[in-house]
This record gives structure tokens, sequence and C-alpha cells, in this order.
DNA sequence: CATCTGACGACCG
DNA sequence: GCGGTCGCCAGAT
């Protein structure tokens, strides 16, 4: 329920492109933080459409239990998103959520959004 | 109402 | 680079 936020968030996220927890929280505001972006992840309700395994760690490290790494990694690889070893490349892969209208600052350019290698 | 249960991340030694 | 601490929240039982 009220996770909701979250999930239309997260229903945003570009095929064959990646963001982290962390980046949600903070375009959504979150007061629990990245915390509570996993918490809402980890309630996530099937058969929605909600691509969550676009969402990754800081750095783009892999942090979902066992059982649903493997199905992540290949999820993210049908979409062209290949790991970097340990982890995957935002420098690469990595796309900001809009946050929510700031005041003054007109959303600064960040280092993040890189043109896609697809 | 009390507890338990998890997909985080910054920071520190 | 690895492990511990701490802040944090909704839903199920």
């Amino acid at each position: 329920m009220s996770w909701e936020g979250v999930y239309r968030l997260v229903k945003t996220i570009p095929r064959g492109r990646v963001t982290t927890y962390g980046e949600v929280a903070r375009a959504l505001r979150l007061r629990g933080g990245a915390r509570a972006v996993g918490y809402a992840l980890a309630a996530t309700p099937r058969g929605r459409g909600i691509p969550w395994h676009r969402v990754l760690g800081a750095g783009g490290k892999i942090r979902v239990p066992e059982r649903y790494a493997a199905l992540q990694l290949k999820l993210l690889e049908t979409e062209g998103v290949r790991t970097d070893g340990a982890a995957i490349d935002l420098k690469r892969y990595g796309w900001s959520p809009a946050r929510k209208s700031q005041k003054g600052k007109p959303a600064r350019k960040r280092p993040f959004a890189r043109p896609s290698p697809l």
C-alpha cells in the first residue's frame, strides 16, 4: 500500500537501464532511505509487471537473496545489461529517476545519465 | 498491542 | 576489501 510510490517509480525504469535503491529513495524522498526501497521490493506484488530486477544495490551490486540472483541476472542480460564481474557498470547502464520537483535547484546534470550503449 | 521479518547504505576499524 | 553498527518502515502473525 504505502509502497505504491516505489512501485510506480520502478515501473518507469527503461529497459536496458538500471538504478539503485538509493537513487529511488532519494527521488521519492523516503525517510527510510534505501532500506525502505529494499523493504518495498522485498514485498513486490507479482504479476504487475514491476521490473524489480532493474534495481541494484549501491555500486551496481546485485542485492537479492540467492534464490532470485540468477533470475535477475538473466532478466538483465535479456535486456542487454551485462555484468562487469561482481557488479553492473552504472556508468554504462545507470539511469537516474526524475526527482520530485525541487525548489530552486533545477535538476543539475548528474554524472550518472550517459548514452545507452544499446 | 507486541514481535518478527526482510531486495540498503554510509561510515569506521 | 571485508565485517560490524546504526538508522529505518510496512505487513503478517
